[in-house]
DNA sequence: TAGATTGTTAATCGATTAACAATC
DNA sequence: TAGATTGTTAATCGATTAACAATC
């Protein structure tokens, strides 16, 4: 059954709502109106009513939301409930970078492997993490549970790379690689992250403040 | 003057388009129509030409767009007509990543400086930039010309760093700190990259993609 | 109960798509 | 000139905001 089709701009928010929910319940906050979140994050009051209810009535009327439910919804909507396996491809600076990233832990992504096509990367230890060959693939996910493959390798590699993690059975991928994916497999998720678009969209914002002035 | 104000959703495409052109003219490709860069973007042909009528009129009638014209004006518009300076604040494994990536370099954003609070870091060469102390960020910043701050350090130490390099005199920001910056100064662009945000919109996906079949 | 605040419907605003006159 | 394709206006679609009845 395909519930109602959230959309990208409610869902790109989910996170930062659950950012601020776990500040709040740091801080010891037990309930919170959409009032008061609204002052905090800078958005409507009515833009976050709508979000929630797009997943649930997780408010009271007259008390608003209790801090502690609500983040731990909103974590189960971002099935952050779970644990997620990741491997990384392409163990050059980037792919290393994210293996000692100790904050995806802690969100209940486990980096379990990393691999390069670079001999001379072999066997280096990244985190007590060794960096295994590419060929070594294939087997390591008869082995292991792999929710999410990584891609960090240059451009023209990932289609090829992309196409082999998809033959073996891994339906997610997180791509660094700065390409639109070809990924024809309708049950593929991809999400990207293009570090030259995002550096670039500020700089048109430079250039955007310095005409202004 | 403020020109009419272009939409965000209008800027996040233009490094798409950007680099779609980029691989036409590589192909040797010498002129395209909005409905051929539509089908090879997989986006509407209105759009395209919606777009680009923010900046100017790029095209002819009767002909498409010239693909190296083209390229250079988005080039412009991007602000990569001019060299960037950037320095990254945050020595780990994230800022030496960053600094370590070339493909920056062609696009005119240099990494010239590198810094952070961990003496054992002190003087250690990342291609070749030693790694400076925070401390001498006032007076490396007096004798370079510094476009873009990067900060890759833990959230709580953020704010307190985006304060002193606003006060230092630079008006751009490349935020991976998981926290949303409070930079009150008007004149301060601020792009922000929230890598685990990213993942949790990935786990979304992947939560749906199950839920679905 | 009265007050507060949600959940939800209706109104507005903005972004995308379609259509076509202008023009190369 | 005729054909092609832009630039731009108009129509549609979707997302955000406002309003308010439901209800705790």
């Amino acid at each position: 059954m395909v519930g109602k089709e959230i959309s990208q701009a409610v869902i790109r928010r989910m996170p930062r709502y659950y950012r601020y929910l776990g500040e709040l319940l740091d801080e010891g906050v037990e309930r919170i109106s959409s009032n008061e979140l609204s002052s905090r994050m800078q958005v409507t009051a009515s833009q976050i009513r709508q979000d929630l209810n797009n997943f649930g009535g997780f408010g009271q009327q007259g008390y608003g939301y209790n801090v502690k439910y609500l983040y731990e919804e909103i974590g189960k909507i971002l099935g952050l409930n779970e644990k997620h396996n990741i491997i990384v491809i392409g163990a050059g600076n980037l792919g290393q970078a994210l293996a000692n990233y100790v904050k995806f832990e802690k969100l209940g992504f486990v980096i379990i492997g990393l691999f390069d096509v670079n001999p001379a990367l072999k066997g280096t230890l990244v985190r007590g993490i060794e960096v295994r060959m590419l060929d070594e693939l294939a087997d390591f996910v008869k082995d292991h549970k792999v929710d999410i493959a990584t891609l960090t390798m240059p451009k023209e590699a990932a289609d090829s790379v992309a196409d082999l993690v998809v033959s073996l059975g891994i339906h997610a991928i997180w791509n660094f690689a700065h390409v639109d994916l070809q990924v024809l497999d309708e049950n593929v998720v991809v999400e990207n992250v293009h570090l030259s678009d995002s550096l670039m969209q500020l700089s048109y914002n430079i250039v955007k403040s310095h005409t202004k002035e």
